[in-house]
DNA sequence: GATGGGTGAGAGAGCGCTCTCTCACGAGAG
DNA sequence: CTCTCGTGAGAGAGCGCTCTCTCACCCATC
């Protein structure tokens, strides 16, 4: 006993499965007696499109891929940017009727396998979060005659609309924040220079430090707490009179400040700490972080609309939001 | 110009599509030549299967849903459990190349589009991350003719396989610690009693309160942060000379240990904390907690090989996997 | 009263694939 | 040398749907 077809609707409607095609689909060109008896037998006998058949004939899917890319196990479980950034964009497609299949790509195996995937035409569209320098998706995937968005501008220069964060002006105002409050020895943990956040961060630490005649202490970590804590450990070691610190992101802080509290050192009387992301656990932190919120789960949305533009002929620039900077007691 | 069909290659090598098909889906009863002149005439015109046309005949989709029902929003994504079991399901599933469709549904509203979705033979299999007692889902999806498995005892009882770990028993170890190091005055902030973990690890601790004569001291949260803090400002309130709390999870013991930072109490020192999951943050609180350990990814793995044993009609019978103590300095 | 245009419904051709059924052919047995 | 059987390949039906094309019918127009 199968499931009920559109021909079955259409028998027991009395009509021809044109018409009850045009019903179910919600066309407008039907008579109203003639829609409510069909949409009366696909209430009655249950009736559900096949979505294999539909999407043969019109060429659509209805579901579109994100793809999550070079995932360090631990970044990903542990970094509530993911989740926020992954939960957001399924409403906004969920609010258009479009389905969210996740990939999560890390070997090369992987790789491969995503592109066969989207290449094969199982999704519309694709939303692409890629943060790794060296990963290949990104060109692989705008070469396909998919639309593609990321999350984050890519690292190698390719033709594919984003959107992303002023990471720039974030740290230039995060570290201002400690030159303006007369911090002098500023250091900072930079996040890894393969990504873009973990680049731009850096550059806008380099700028405002140059612009106020103090010296760069780097010290260089993968954005988990554990790289945070142990480069907080050797900046201590290189320069001991430091007095503040800007880290390029929260889960590092909570390293560092771990660091610091180890080594005796009081946060902020001794050391101030500014972080970046302004996750939920920075206000739990002991002190409390300051730190540069940005609009996580807004760029997802952006990001999904933008795909969604795309696909009717929209725009393509990439979309840049505003970061700000929110002051708690690290600094 | 679209893309290539099994006909293009059929004609290409000089087979019929029937042979085509017989080649790519690796049946063995094609000659090696023609075999091998079927593979050349794929890869030169870059054939990939067209997914629709297939899935309407075959009945299948080869991608398997993954619903997380009712997700707060902040639980959803401040909580590492469920990105550490939806990369561990995602690859389980990688494995055996099937695609994961993930749904996140928290109105009724998208209780009801995950229901007809599933319903709509868009998937061979459900997996189901469904917290919450009063949730309609997972009695709605049993009724469906999908395989569906679940992370977690469902809250009410429905013939759905699960796998889960032993709340209860986590929460007695948990509390027998706490007993063995001498303290008598044992609060608990409990999680909602509306989900099977909140309350099993309340029976837990009720367990071991009962055997060793001591008086309850409960509190409840909603394994937030932020509620794990309010729960502790309560207690701390109700019985000023409580001398431990056994938290229900790692988030809310975060909150609590603000809580008890800002009241002024030490930590073990004058209140011992237990928490219970062994999220990563867990190492990084000041001091850093004891707390329950259990496996998040082989939960999520061991749900993804039950599921896929369902459909060849393996066994179904709930799989509990085990707690372990990680003493830490808190406790 | 004949013609034209507009509207609503049906007929039927595919979309690209799998799979059963059929058949051709060659080898081995009688 | 004929018959049987096994093996490998082709023919063709159909999966369930959409959409174009066609046509019937009604009303307005001259």
């Amino acid at each position: 006993m199968r499931r009920p077809t559109l021909e079955a609707v259409a028998a027991r409607a009395g009509v021809s499965r044109a018409t009850a095609s045009r019903v179910v689909n919600g066309q407008t060109t039907v008579a109203p007696h003639i829609r409510d008896a069909v949409l009366r037998a696909v209430d009655e006998l249950g009736y559900l499109p096949n979505p294999a058949a539909r999407s043969l004939v019109t060429q659509r899917t209805d579901s579109i891929a994100l793809v999550v890319s070079e995932p360090g196990t631990r970044v990903f479980s542990e970094d509530p940017m993911f989740s926020t950034a992954i939960r957001s964009a399924s409403m906004e497609l969920d609010a258009v009727n479009k389905q969210v299949v996740l990939m999560l790509a890390s070997s090369p195996t992987s790789h491969a396998r995503v592109e066969r995937y989207i290449a094969g035409g199982h999704v519309d569209g694709v939303m692409l979060i890629s943060m790794h320098g060296a990963d290949p998706l990104p060109s692989a995937l705008s070469r396909l005659r998919v639309p593609v968005v990321s999350y984050g501008r890519p690292a190698v220069p390719v033709d594919i609309p984003y959107v992303d964060n002023d990471n720039v002006g974030g740290a230039e105002a995060g570290v201002r924040h400690l030159v303006a409050s007369g911090r002098r020895r500023i250091a900072t943990i930079a996040g890894p220079q393969d990504m873009i956040a973990g680049q731009d961060r850096l550059t806008g630490y380099r700028t405002v430090l140059r612009d106020s005649d103090r010296r760069s202490i780097v010290a260089v970590g993968d954005f988990t707490r554990e790289s945070g804590a142990v480069a907080m450990r050797q900046l201590l070691r290189d320069d001991p009179g430091l007095d503040a610190v800007f880290v390029a992101n929260d889960l590092m802080a909570v390293g560092a400040l771990q660091s610091l509290r180890q080594a005796g050192r009081r946060v902020p009387d001794d050391v101030a700490v500014v972080g970046f992301d302004d996750i939920e656990a920075a206000k739990y932190t002991e002190p409390p972080l300051t730190t540069l919120r940005h609009p996580v789960a807004e760029q997802a949305a952006a990001m999904v609309r933008l795909l969604l533009g795309l696909s009717e002929g929209g725009p393509s620039a990439p979309v840049i939001l505003p970061t700000e900077l929110v002051v708690r007691e690290s600094a």
